[in-house]
DNA sequence: AAGTTACTCAACCAAATGGTTGACAATGGC
DNA sequence: GCCATTGTCAACCATTTGGTTGAGTAACTT
């Protein structure tokens, strides 16, 4: 479903350039000109850039020469699937760090083990 | 800086089957053969996305037949690059609907506006 | 020490990406 | 209504990417 529109979003980001571009509107809108300016690429792969942005759903504006603007929800979406994995493999560390400390309390202290012998 | 990190980790996630095996790696370790056998490619092409995945640091191994690990770690640089500029355009927005709700209080309630004349 | 099994490297291919330049389309000012 | 300005489309190019297959290497098993 929005498989495709993380796949999206996470691609437009990898790029420096848009990254920068995303930035630069979170502190204000700004055409297509504006934004192109600092850039020593043409006005033609900037717009390309936006193009990109655009398409996933980063950025939007309502004519052709009105300022883009930044659309700040997508940002929930990848956040939401971050924070899933990264919430779900630190539970997991902890359970293993609890295993660890039991396996230890068990096991009363021993002279060598396995992994690390001399 | 860290400027190529972070696109490097943007990039290993705009893969879907990049995504799924970090999905699958955040409940469980597993070796490259395991997680090449739900998919229909071949094992080479999963061992070429688990490089992409190690050089974005996302996921690590001891050594060559090791299971494959997560490392949850790489997810903050993400998040709080998103969390930077979400803030940051939010705040915006904030600002911009107090301006627009001021402006509102100093102009007595009036026929049309023209935007969306009729 | 030898043989399997598990994985990676290399070469290749098609498609996608980020850039270019030149022609075209749409907006805003006069 | 015309012109200048602003932005996009199209065609092209080099590089990167995600896939393939085939050959090689590294690590367990016995």
């Amino acid at each position: 479903m929005s498989e495709d529109r993380l796949s999206r979003v996470f691609a437009a980001l990898a790029d420096p350039t848009r990254r920068d571009l995303v930035a630069r509107l979170s502190s204000a809108d700004a055409t297509v000109g504006e934004l192109a300016a600092p850039y020593d690429v043409s006005l033609q792969a900037v717009s390309k850039h936006l193009k990109v942005l655009e398409d996933a759903g980063l950025v939007s504006r309502e004519s052709r020469r009105a300022p883009v603007r930044l659309e700040a929800e997508v940002f929930d979406l990848m956040t939401k699937w971050i924070e899933r994995y990264q919430q779900q493999a630190e539970e997991r560390y902890q359970r293993l760090d609890a295993l660890l400390a039991e396996m230890q309390e068990s096991t009363p202290p021993q002279q060598s083990r396995a992994e690390d012998a001399s």
